[in-house]
DNA sequence: GTGAAAGCGCTAACAC
DNA sequence: GTGTTAGCGCTTTCAC
């Protein structure tokens, strides 16, 4: 049961491998009729062009390279909805990688996914070490970057959400509407950039309405729903003043709700709380959680196009940012 | 800026093609001094072995597939972390499939995943049309499925899990804790296995209490909340008598909880509602949804190790059921 | 323990 | 429009 290679097709349909390559590529002109007969042997031979060769002879592997840190959290299925059906409308098959959770750091020559077995990568957060990252750049090997900005020097296009701006309209929201002046901050793990850029636009709410930015006020949420609950308890235990609470992620918005709830204090009436993301939760809380609404799965789409374009053409838009959108329900006090 | 190949290695470390190869693989027996020299050149160099060449000499892709109908679902993220994760530690990259929502489906002869570039394929519910299935199955390649039986007369090993044993736990424990006699039951989309399962332990639930089985009391949920909402708020019009409801699945069970809240119907007082799968969400229902867990990330897991199984020997188990757990919360009556 | 060389199945000049 | 053929980068006998 040896495979059928394109030498049978050739013979079978008594023409040369190059027509038959022509055909299948479509590259370079085949009459018609012989076209059709072509085609015919190969569906009777039930033939299939092996993929290895295909690359080994023509350079290009029509696969694009996914790498992820690990595969959890509500975000990742859009995402990856968005990047595997650009992809496919593109014609490129999806190789993906997820970096093994606490296993350890693969040596440093042999990444299982790269310039020797894709067109091209789309890389998520910290999904590669900066040294890997660099490697490929210097060799022109197109990357884009998901949620996460190129380490200094590189210029690597990335496409991202507006973090900064929605914040920002969030804890306006808070402030404006609300009259909410002693607003915390829920941070995310140290370093995370979605974090940092939501914790800015917050700073800048309050700048803007003349309120002085308290660190005392800025907590560690961890985008974890038990480290939230565990910060909210500390402050309420310790009497920290506070109205408001703007939670980095919805489920550090989670765990605040359940300390605050424990502690008999009412939702919004006495601390409003708003979130980021819209997980499916959210709308369930009681009360329904105020929140960020991102597009998840365009993030995916939109990276897809970018690393297109790249491989196409060698140049992509440097920063993409998506826009978000509040979702307001009763956390905050609306309604 | 042309790749670095193995014969540039060869070279540079004053060695052949073959011993350069042999260190690499750990084929053959080389000296250890020799293999260290060719060792530093490699890194030196920075050499990366071209994917394709090593498959198209090799005969073997190391690669194994992943062919997904659709990617949403609670179930997604999780299984595919056990798919990955497992398939990393076996040395296998993942190339992953899934099929358009909606798109035309694909011409016969060119599914982008199969014999042509992995060494094996695991298929989820109904990502692979049967033709596609016989042809592989024909050729021996290997392919695993999940929750999905094989099509009559192909031994395909396939792993699911238990989902008739758990349905009737749960039914019976709505029978001989709670004393609920008129059990209505909400099934999935037509021909889902799962669904079939579920409604098979039930029935038998049923039986094994003298029950009789009420053709009325079956609804469709169609595993999805809008619409069970719908069929529980019909039952309610009417007047339809029940004491408990068994929901295919918690996005069902979602929606019955609303249709009943709405109606002024207490849960689990007047009537009581299960589920199954253990959503996030579940735990945070008011009142908090007593359902079954399933080993989700395990399957994978499981799926993987068959396949690798059938890659090495040729052979699988052809039934792989794994255990489900009852997640007693307060929707039942309990507590 | 090591090297020479014949493919693996396909693409892409180039010639006709 | 079609055929010939030289690789693509690696593995793997088979000698030595």
């Amino acid at each position: 049961m040896s495979r059928i290679t394109i030498a049978d097709v050739a013979k079978q349909a008594g023409v040369s491998t190059a027509t038959v390559s022509r055909v299948i590529n479509q590259t370079g002109p085949v009459a018609a009729q012989t076209a059709a007969r072509v085609r015919e042997t190969i569906s009777e031979l039930n033939y299939r062009p092996h993929t290895a060769a295909k690359t080994l002879a023509s350079h290009r592997t029509n696969t694009i390279g996914l790498v992820f840190p690990q595969i959890s959290g509500y975000y990742f299925a859009p995402l990856l909805r968005g990047i595997a059906s650009t992809a496919g409308e593109y014609g490129f098959d999806l190789l993906i990688y997820s970096v093994q959770e606490g296993a350890a750091p693969r040596e440093l020559d042999h990444y299982p996914i790269g310039d020797q077995n894709t067109d091209g990568l789309v890389v998520f957060t910290s999904g590669l070490p900066e040294q890997e990252l660099r490697r490929l750049h210097q060799i022109s090997f197109p990357v884009v970057l998901i949620h996460c900005t190129p380490p200094e020097g590189l210029a690597i296009p990335s496409v991202t959400i507006e973090n900064k701006a929605s914040a920002r309209r969030l804890v306006d929201h808070l402030i404006e509407i609300h009259n909410r002046r002693h607003i915390a901050f829920l941070a995310g793990p140290q370093a995370h950039e979605d974090s940092y850029w939501r914790e800015k636009g917050y700073r800048e709410a309050l700048e803007t309405h003349g309120i002085a930015f308290d660190p005392e006020l800025v907590g560690i949420g961890g985008f974890n729903e038990q480290i939230a609950q565990a910060t909210v308890k500390t402050w309420i235990r310790e009497g920290v003043q506070i109205d408001a609470i703007f939670a980095g992620d919805d489920d550090s918005a989670t765990g605040a709700l359940t300390a605050l709830t424990q502690a008999g204090i009412y939702v919004p009436e006495d601390v409003a709380l708003v979130g980021f993301d819209d997980i499916d939760l959210a709308r369930y809380l009681n009360p329904p959680l105020t929140t960020v609404r991102a597009p998840v799965e365009q993030v995916g789409r939109e990276a897809i196009q970018q690393l297109m374009h790249l491989i196409r053409t060698g140049e992509a838009d440097l920063l993409t940012l998506l826009p978000t959108e509040l979702v307001i329900r009763r956390s905050c006090g609306c309604n």
